[in-house]
RNA sequence: GCCGCUGUAGCUCAGUCCGGUGGAGCAAUUGACUGUUAAUCAAUCGGUCGUAGGUUCAAAUCCUACUAGCGGCGCCA
């Protein structure tokens, strides 16, 4: 099949190239079907100033109308191109075109391309033929959006420039925490979604029908991982995490992706080293990979350039004198809640560790210091400039009696959680690992206000349509 | 779950307090136009004022219920 692909776009492009007399249409059908020729079009990018005859295609960003001349800013997924058509240089089916065209129409445009200080990014292209792939409706989003409207046409709204910068930095936070992972020997692993027993706790679950079962949507993939370690060592999975958390702030969705990591062998201190040189690579490849996007979302990235592992450290006693000593009025056992840990971001103003929780705090598999049980092994990692929690990691519970004890101290039933106590049972290791909130993550990198504009079609307490 | 707010033209909003013939900008349509940068200028089109009930001579406006959504907090990534 792929010989008669190959052939078909072979023959197209003889025909083309020799400008045969024999009808290739039925070809071109056929091979544009199964093997559509890329390369005849260019992407905004690519394109040069000296670039003649060059094709284009993609949506109107912007259209000026004017008496002989009509100015479309085209968009593709690389960015934005002014072209000029001009009347005396293009036929008048191409004119007719130009003129009819509106907003978000898909276009193909062809034309010569020259340096002009008066264009945006100072390239220009000068049509010499303009068609319209597909015209439609009047596009329904204008330049002023209430937030309502907006996620009710999310699916439009994918389209805007800062929409698309956005999932531009996403899929490189994403991509550079598959790369650190493979850099350091961690494998990828594939944990269910779908499961019989919570994690974090009962409230917040999302409950569904499960044949003739109950199962819930996965709120962490973590007990799954730590059952993973005892083959592979190092894993880590990307997968989406659901709280059905009735909240509504500006750092919550209820659907979001979880970067997840776990490792044997590795305690407190060397599972703190994973997560910031995970961080601070992530920072790295984003600032290097993503500065024209940065600069379109407007990011102030002096602070994210002078990120480098390790990160800054402090105890939960220290955050809460902190705190106290910036007008706070916390004691010992008191919750850090969100406009503390606003504060505290802020104060401190680079990347920090908050360890040393109180145990009350934090849940039963988290393990607990021996020499002083006031403390656990629990650590979350703070984003600054007011973003606060992106990572909470820890080490987790290697020992069975004490595991078993907390589930029971927490009022819950070892029963439930039979398959995860098992694992202490047959050589049983210390391990740790922590879960990064990739939303968070591109919140805090793209320096947005609301962590919902990180994801496409945002999942909130009202919106499960689009 | 708790607290606060909103629903008026396709979109963004004014008008509501203090009841008396529904307004503006943008979009759309038509026309004009000097290389425009969310172009500009002129005209036109556009409304069951979220839904239901009540008070009143008269309700977008006052009252009640319902409904949809927005902001924040408990929480957490």
């Amino acid at each position: 099949m792929f010989t008669f692909i190959l052939l078909l776009y072979r023959y197209e492009n003889i025909l083309k190239e020799n400008n045969s007399l024999l009808n290739p249409n039925i070809f071109l059908g056929l091979s544009k079907f199964y093997f559509m020729p890329e390369s005849t079009y260019k992407h905004i990018t690519d394109i040069e100033t000296s670039d003649k005859e060059v094709k284009v295609r993609g949506w109107v960003y912007r259209i000026r109308k004017m008496k002989d001349k009509v100015f479309v800013v085209l968009r593709d997924a690389t960015g934005i191109l002014q072209c000029i058509g001009k009347l005396e240089d293009l036929s008048e089916e191409a004119w007719n075109n130009l003129n009819e065209v509106a907003i978000e129409n898909a276009i193909a445009v062809k034309g010569n391309a020259k340096e002009d200080s008066r264009a945006v990014n100072n390239i220009e292209l000068v049509l010499t033929d303009f068609t319209i792939i597909h015209k439609g409706e009047v596009f329904p989003i204008a330049k002023d959006q209430s937030k309502e409207f907006m996620l009710d046409n999310t699916h439009l709204f994918v389209r805007s420039y800062k929409s698309t910068n956005i999932m531009k930095v996403k899929a490189n936070v994403l991509r550079a925490s598959r790369e650190w992972f493979y850099d350091n020997k961690f494998y990828e692993v594939t944990p269910p979604i779908l499961t019989g027993s919570a994690c974090e706790g009962g409230s917040t679950l999302f409950d569904l029908k499960y044949f003739d079962q109950k199962a819930y949507l996965s709120q962490s993939v973590q007990l799954y991982l730590e059952a993973l370690i005892y083959s592979l060592e190092k894993v880590y999975a990307i997968t989406p995490s659901f709280r059905a958390e009735k909240m509504r702030t500006k750092r919550h969705i209820n659907e979001f992706w979880h970067i997840e990591g776990e490792e044997a062998f590795v305690d407190f201190e060397g599972n703190m080293k994973i997560q910031e040189e995970l961080v601070a690579f992530i920072i790295q490849y984003v600032l290097e990979n993503n500065k024209k996007e940065l600069k379109e979302l407007e990011r102030d990235t002096s602070i994210l350039e002078q990120i480098k592992a390790p990160f800054k450290k402090i105890s939960y006693e220290e955050a809460i004198n902190t705190l106290n000593e910036n007008g706070h009025k916390l004691k010992w056992d008191d919750d850090i809640k969100t406009e503390e840990e606003r504060d505290l971001s802020n104060i401190i103003g680079e990347p920090f560790f908050v360890t040393m929780y109180p145990s009350a705090h934090k849940p039963f598999y988290v393990k607990i210091n021996e020499r002083d049980p006031k403390w656990c092994y629990s650590a979350d990692l703070m984003a600054p400039e007011g973003f606060g929690e992106i990572i909470t990691g820890g080490q987790r519970e290697d020992v069975l009696d004490t595991l078993v004890e907390r589930i029971i101290a927490e009022g819950w039933s070892p029963e439930d959680y039979e398959w995860y106590i098992d694992l202490r049972k047959y050589g049983s290791v210390y391990h740790s690992g922590f879960g990064l909130g990739a939303e968070r993550l591109t919140w805090w990198l793209c320096g947005l206000d609301a962590i919902q504009e990180t994801q496409p079609f945002p999942r909130t307490r009202n919106r499960i349509y689009p």
